[in-house]
DNA sequence: CTTACACCCTGCTCGC
DNA sequence: TGCGAGCAGGGTGTAA
């Protein structure tokens, strides 16, 4: 997509989560993709407009790409004229003959168009914590932010406010591997000076090495999801206890059962074994 | 400042 | 076979 133009824009509905900004495709065609990167859970793409595209896939949001080598008909596209599979609900075309999709079942995604100069600053952004890949997250930086919390350790890595971009799958996969109890106050990982505990480093770890991992594997194709070019990623069989309720613990030579709870109103899932109170 | 919970939306699975 | 309950990777807003 870098070094392309958008050639048309086609916002089938006007909101998904939160309304589109105003004249969204507008505002788009013409415009080209200088950089593409990424923000906690945002896509950013940087355009030559002087403007960010920013976009959140939610839940179920999803983009798929396509490519028309030559004149774009639709027909060669993944649905026939006349026809439009359930939930598309932006259709982008580019100069280059390709047609990025965007589909989201449940709609929790969203898109924003702001200025690129202080990205940092937009509403989306300002608020966000330290990102899990950076060299900003080590056992020092979990001990600060840590320290002195009650909140349960599971709240407080799901918290984007404190470290942006991790989920509930990673949350569970981090903790296990650290072998910390997901209800056990975050403080804990601090000593009450703000010092890192063992623990500290060992979650900073953990939480760098489930993430590399599960990139390096193409991600974790769950129920409806898959790649832009419909391969599934694989890191799911990775999982050592992530919806896997009452099956022996993956950990080698444990034998404890992994439990499910909620927090928060999200499921967790914990081996008592591994992660003692 | 916390934490808890309802809510946003659709679809799938499970138990009855 | 049908039907309601519960659950799902995300985050926000409100109340306590």
């Amino acid at each position: 997509m870098v070094g392309a133009r958008f050639t048309k824009v086609d916002q089938r509905r006007a909101d998904l989560r939160f309304p589109f900004p105003p004249r969204f495709p507008a505002r788009l065609a013409g415009a080209r993709v200088e950089a593409l990167s990424r923000r906690a859970k945002y896509l950013v793409a940087d355009l030559s407009t002087g403007e960010s595209l920013i976009m959140h896939l939610g839940m179920t949001g999803r983009f798929t790409v396509e490519h028309a080598h030559g004149v774009i008909t639709p027909g060669e596209f993944h649905y026939a004229p006349g026809t439009m599979p359930l939930h598309d609900h932006v259709v982008f075309d580019f100069d280059t003959g390709a047609r990025v999709t965007y589909n989201d079942v449940r709609r929790f995604g969203y898109m924003d168009l702001v200025p690129s100069t202080g990205l940092a600053a937009c509403k989306h952004f300002a608020g966000l914590g330290i990102e899990p890949l950076g060299n900003a997250l080590s056992g020092e930086t979990l001990a600060a932010l840590f320290r002195g919390k009650i909140a349960p350790l599971k709240a407080a890595l799901l918290d984007q406010r404190l470290i942006a971009g991790l989920g509930n799958i990673y949350v569970c996969e981090a903790l296990h591997r650290a072998g910390l109890h997901p209800e056990a106050p975050a403080g804990i990982v601090a000593t009450r000076t703000g010092r890192p505990r063992a623990s500290a480093h060992r979650l900073a770890q953990e939480i760098r090495a489930v993430l590399n991992e599960a990139v390096a594997a193409g991600g974790s194709t769950l129920r409806d999801f898959a790649h832009a070019d419909g391969s599934l990623g694989y890191f799911q069989h990775g999982f050592k206890v992530y919806d896997r309720e009452g099956e022996p613990c993956a950990a080698p030579g444990c034998s404890g059962i992994v439990e499910r709870i909620v927090q928060s109103g999200r499921s967790t899932f914990y081996c008592a074994r591994c992660q003692p109170r």
